[in-house]
DNA sequence: TTCGTTTTTGCAATGTTATAACATCGCACC
DNA sequence: GGTGCGATGTTATAACATTGCAAAAACGAA
């Protein structure tokens, strides 16, 4: 079973856009009390098409071209908004945000980052997550949030690259 | 609040030194071809003397304390050095650094970061990772790397501090 | 010893990531 | 028309990390 699901095969236009799905988030963010401004759609939207992920700054130029005004503050206010809503991740090791792959189903993820090509790997079903809680609940811990990150070599590079940790990330 | 000390299941005497274990850290990195030179030697003492890690800053300034030219290259550059031998461990999401609790094992460990007393916890025994590891090999993907950063509410504050979320870490 | 090589260190500048602090705007509500 | 409040704008700075180059030390071989 293809348990993965690796960022982008939800079917994302890579593009960007998806206004229908973003307007449902906006409803969604809506039920909650939160609202889905006009700057955090925006960077969500950003973020969803590029399934690689972003960095902060990277995030900043590219709501620059629209919004030559926008600041660090910005993208950090919405990017934070974002993770506080379940619509985004931060990738603590790497500086990155990803959006969900879920859009919002805010269960706990586990993000594999394979050494070898960079790429990032949300994976939200599978055992790996519920044996690892029972292990950590069998020594008096509790697992309490979302965002695991685990350097774990991918399907694909296993076997293929081995050595030399070609690049990666290009957007 | 009680003070942070939490890897320090060791047995560490706090106040630092340890000249013996040292002494044999460094034939150890010998034998490897490497060398804990006077520097290193002196970052790695520092922090196996805080057992809830150091930021790269504070252990700078505890560095120029006795070599006043100290400078951020001179302290990442030990860091470097010391986490490629295994002799310290960086905690990513926190931008912490923390001497390995076994000294130098280079076996994966589990950091147990608690959400709300902010104290890392390294757990080397016990299934968790094993668990974890053999649920991703199930899924096609290979358990790569120490250093595994996980949010987890230790047996200390579980019942006890649920909402506030108490700041932390006072060195 | 002297030479050459490699490793380590000193140092200055810079790059990258993130937040503080404070001012302002716009809008719902009374 | 004030007031409260969330969102945004703006400036500055804090915090974290690296690059690049040159000087010095360490070390092995001639």
């Amino acid at each position: 079973m293809p348990a993965s699901l690796s960022l982008a095969e939800t079917g994302l236009c890579p593009s960007g856009a998806e206004p229908a799905l973003l307007d449902e988030l906006a409803l969604w963010c809506r039920e909650r009390g939160a609202s889905l401004t006009p700057i955090r759609r925006r960077a969500l939207a950003l973020l969803r098409a590029h399934p690689g992920g972003l960095k902060a700054y990277e995030l900043l130029a590219l709501m620059q071209a629209e919004q030559p005004n926008a600041s660090p503050p910005t993208v950090y206010r919405a990017l934070d908004f974002l993770i506080e809503q379940g619509l985004a991740h931060k990738i603590g090791r790497m500086n990155l945000f990803v959006a969900c792959a879920q859009a919002a189903h805010r269960q706990p993820s586990l993000f594999l980052i394979c050494p070898s090509c960079n790429r990032v790997t949300e994976l939200q079903q599978g055992g790996a997550l519920e044996a690892l809680a029972q292990a950590l609940a069998a020594e008096g811990h509790e697992l309490d949030q979302p965002e695991v990150e685990i350097s774990a070599i991918c399907p694909a590079c296993r076997g293929k690259c081995k050595g030399p940790a070609g690049p990666a990330r290009e957007d």
